[in-house]
DNA sequence: TATGAATGAGGGTTCATTCAT
DNA sequence: CATGAATGAACCCTCATTCAT
């Protein structure tokens, strides 16, 4: 009765058997195998469940945003659910390339800082960004499971990405931070001080600016510096807890 | 589709309006102006929305667990959506009352703010408020002013109150803050660093420990009284900047 | 999620409570509680059912044919099956009063029987009650407490009814017979030889002539009479028993 | 909707045209016209709708346990519905082999008259067969051809066959009877008396025991020997059996 | 020719809302 | 005024059939 087939596609060279010529699309492939048309299903399901949120998007409205017919996607996914999920994974696979990209290791420790959490902010506070986590925090209580995958390659990362970046600067003796995982928890919290949640509930309707995220950012270099920076920054640190 | 009628109730103060005598239990009011059944309705539905979520919520769920008819919900309310809006202004009003209380001035600045903070966090990160969070956040496409207000009431307020305990910190000369305001976003951010979104996204599925929780508390205050500090706490702070 | 009301209707009589004037519509009744309403839903259903057999009748088709909205039927059914068995508890209930109706206890044996085999081969074979046997068998696989009921409430009951026929005539002096139930079973089958299965496999398309339905109750009752007869209807069988 | 195509496969001797080289196994067939593919998927459908019954079974089972694609099905027959009246035609020819094989002609007439009683009874009653009957029964309405042939080639024929067997008894002096086909019927009923209408209702959830067909069929014998055997059974009756 | 991916009408069921009582 | 029976649009999903490969 239930489906259980579908294994991790992953077939993204399937295409390249067929040969040298004409092989725009692939001629035959496994139901739910084609990943073209999987992409298009999971491009057409992200923009009505960014639009709609979870429950308020129903079937019809992906198939008619995504151009395929409703039978199509259950050949896809097993249900609505599934497709959400897989759209989570997608999702999170791409959510911290941009991210990636932007980190630069020629800077000096602070600026660097700078740029990342700024990057870091802009990214996250974003619309479509924070739309997505809304939605993904909406079902967290139907799906735990997928709430706690998109956190794991989601926030997680990004902080795993600031403790490699801090751990740099320490060997570099730009910062001197005794236990840097707890450390890049705690700048991350504060790149997003005061932003983050308003934007979660609505209560700041449009994106941050540039400005005010890069002062937001600032003030969290600070504080970070006081604390964690080189003696210059700070003295006699080493005398208390 | 939508309707038009029954502005806005504020019927805190209707029933007061029939005069001295006898008004024990109103014997006539006008349609949705009993505040007990109101209430009555409320609180079902708080039981059903914070069991299910809004989408899930059916209104035969709430009538129910309400004990009252559909067509009453309807007379008190304009729909699903508008109880649950009311719903939300009532739950705000109520949420940070336990936290209030919670706070005592005489201790000494350190002391005081991890106590506050450990409050703080248990609310926040309880079971229920977090379900509660989610909810909002899962609507606040669909019902940003429902957000924004919950936002107001709720986290906003609390910085509020850690401003204000921050003013009378910097009053008392245990602390030396140039912007409580910005302190504020920043220490109860930090209080929350690495559970907050944890829970949020269901990556950790119980409640913290009174112990993580009081460790991130003390780490949290540690870093804040290092930047914010008295002079024991830093030397030569001045300088710099 | 599931609904377990709806306790066996059995309210013929609630209507009569209201009074002696006016009563044409019961006021206020319980949820799936109108007697009217829910019979107006299995007669909807019963020519649907009977049109198009179980699966192929659609839940569609049954809301067109009673003329009540789909949701009322999932008022006082939970579902198409539940829906389907109601119609056979109602359709047993009133399928042997017709027969009931057509014994008379006047005539001489042999006379009675025939009258009596007339009208079960009749009924029994008639278009309306072969339509329902062939539904009720065609899903008797998925539903087998369906199918077992059918059973009893009908050739069960027939059977019954004949044996306590015999039972009158044998005390009667009419008819010699040891075992009046095995010899139940055998006549009914003798009445209907020939022409039951044939009805039920669509090989005899039309309802079988009065002509032919006599003949062969003739054709039983004679074989019937040898074997259990009096002495005038056998040879030598005197001797033995 | 319909198609008018595929005109009667009659499929049996088109291999013979390709000659009388080579032919073992035919290099090219027209379109559903190979009798081992077609033999696969009646075995498939077989298996599913005896499994399923009529609606249940959908296309995609008989498809995988047949082993053949879609359109294969749709090229060797023009929809569901006609696969399953091709199948009804083969699962009739094969279905009274084993009842043929059980005859006996050497027998007496009694203990034959038994003997094929009980193969008869054990066949028809059986799950499997019973199964089949309920299938064809179900879609009746829908389509009255398949019941009718159903009918001809089962039952009909299984009369003819006791008819046949009855005429044999009558000319070798053991039996006394008018009508031989009238009492082929009759006799048929009896065997079957009070079990066959219990199975096909699901009434009797079990295959019956052996014992019970057995005296099911010797009551039936007894009863038939009364009527139409020679003078020396319808006297001294107790001394048999 | 055989294949099976794609189709989309239609399946049973739920539910926010209305309105006669 | 409160009630809850009735509504029917919309829900998610299945499946017989088609047709490009």
């Amino acid at each position: 009765m239930t489906r259980e087939n579908k294994a991790e596609p992953g077939l993204s060279d399937k295409a390249e058997e067929c040969g040298e010529v004409a092989c725009l699309r692939p001629q035959r492939l496994g139901a739910g195998q084609d990943p073209a048309k999987r992409k298009q299903i999971l491009e057409g399901a992200r923009r009505v469940f960014m639009r709609m949120g979870f429950d308020a998007a129903s079937v019809n409205d992906i198939t008619r945003e995504a151009g395929v017919s409703k039978g199509t996607i259950y050949v896809y996914f097993n249900g609505k659910e599934e497709l959400f999920e897989a759209l989570c994974e997608d999702y999170r696979a791409s959510m911290f390339a941009d991210l990636m990209a932007d980190i630069e290791h020629g800077l000096s420790g602070r600026d660097a800082l700078v740029k990342f959490g700024v990057s870091l902010v802009t990214l996250i506070t974003s619309e479509p960004v924070i739309r997505a986590q809304r939605i993904v925090i909406g079902v967290a209580d139907r799906m735990p499971e997928v709430g706690a995958r998109f956190y794991e390659r989601g926030p997680k990362r990004g902080k795993a990405l600031l403790k490699e970046f801090l751990d740099e600067q320490v060997a570099a003796g730009h910062l001197d931070i005794p236990d840097t995982e707890l450390a890049a928890h705690q700048l991350s919290e504060l790149f997003l001080a005061g932003i983050y949640r308003q934007r979660l509930f609505a209560a700041m309707p449009e994106e941050p600016s540039a400005e005010l995220i890069r002062k937001n950012v600032i003030a969290a270099v600070d504080l970070f510096f006081i604390a964690y920076g080189p003696r210059r920054y700070q003295n006699g640190k080493s005398e208390d807890k």
